[in-house]
DNA sequence: TGTACATCAGTGAACGCGCGTTCACTGATGTAC
DNA sequence: TGTACATCAGTGAACGCGCGTTCACTGATGTAC
């Protein structure tokens, strides 16, 4: 096999400028990604994301996507553990995953999600992830008050916003139960 | 008098500067402000701001610090007109209040109030903010959640994450009661 | 009342920066005959 | 099997942009004697 000295195999360069992206993403929010910066830690020019997205929203559109695809993964796979009630561990889950992948969160949840209509797949994706975030809650307007709850407390604890929080594990357990 | 030809009285580049930036927070994000433009709004070179602010970041924490003055204000007056009970009059006072200025609402719960500690009359005003916020909810924990869900819907709403939303004070009405 | 001086709010040019995006290009890969 | 050609992923220089911030400065206002 020949070794490149590239950081990415043949054909996945867009892979791995999604990889950039998404460690920008998480270490100073979505205006700390720039296309330049994950090209050059994809060792590649910058004009070379352009082979592989329209310009740079379609990027954080991408990258969006892959993120509702996790969240769902982890929803998934934290009701299938089963050691709790199903609307508790997607509570306890969906706070963990903003948590453990702020910027990540922040832009899945953000005012590209306002857009998400110029980029179809990221469109399906959200309403499938927000649909199955309702299908196991009951009535509708139970749901919309449960939504909201995880999703401020997740919000307030990122932006460490609760006076005393302590531990966010154990602030997580008591108040999702 | 002397009829100035700034759109300032003497003496008052400062608050001019605060309403410029306050004006273009809410037409695109914190992102959307900056000092220069701020400073063009005011009628006023660039780097007259700097005799009034250390940098960019004291003009958004004065930005925030105004925020949540207006912020207690708008609780408290919901709270006094007392057609409904106190937690929903606020509760609902909150959403109304994100909705109406969404930028101003983003800088103040965003990543700046991380780094209030920077900003001494910041940390007091927000921390007023959250106990007023928590002083007639009861228990704790209760308490939390009520925040959590209004902070949360809010965040939903000026995201458009919520399908089939509708008209947002209908929305509010139902959820918060 | 007048004069010398300090204070202070603002100016305008300049700095270095990183960004998104366009452009004409090169060199490798794959395909048709 | 060999050759001509098209396709395609990447390069590097350049564009224009707006930003935060520093600097030496000017001119008006206020104060001390």
């Amino acid at each position: 096999m020949s070794t490149s000295s590239k950081p990415y195999h043949h054909g996945d360069l867009r892979a791995a400028l999604l990889d950039a992206a998404d460690a920008l993403l998480d270490q100073g929010g979505d205006g700390a990604v720039s296309l330049r910066e994950a090209a050059r830690m994809a060792g590649v020019s910058a004009t070379a994301a352009y082979r592989h997205f329209a310009d740079k929203e379609a990027l954080l559109a991408a990258l969006a996507l892959r993120g509702f695809e996790a969240f769902g993964a982890a929803m998934a796979a934290a009701v299938a553990r089963g050691d709790v009630p199903p609307h508790v561990a997607r509570g306890r889950a969906y706070l963990r995953f903003a948590l453990a992948r702020p910027g990540r969160f922040r832009l899945m949840f953000g005012p590209l999600l306002a857009r998400a209509g110029a980029h179809p797949p990221l469109l399906a994706a959200s309403r499938a992830a927000f649909g199955a975030l309702q299908a196991g809650a009951g009535e509708l307007d139970a749901a919309l008050r449960s939504w909201g709850m995880v999703h401020g407390l997740a919000h307030l604890m990122l932006d460490r916003a609760i006076p005393d929080a302590g531990e966010p594990e154990a602030l997580i357990n008591r108040l999702i139960c």
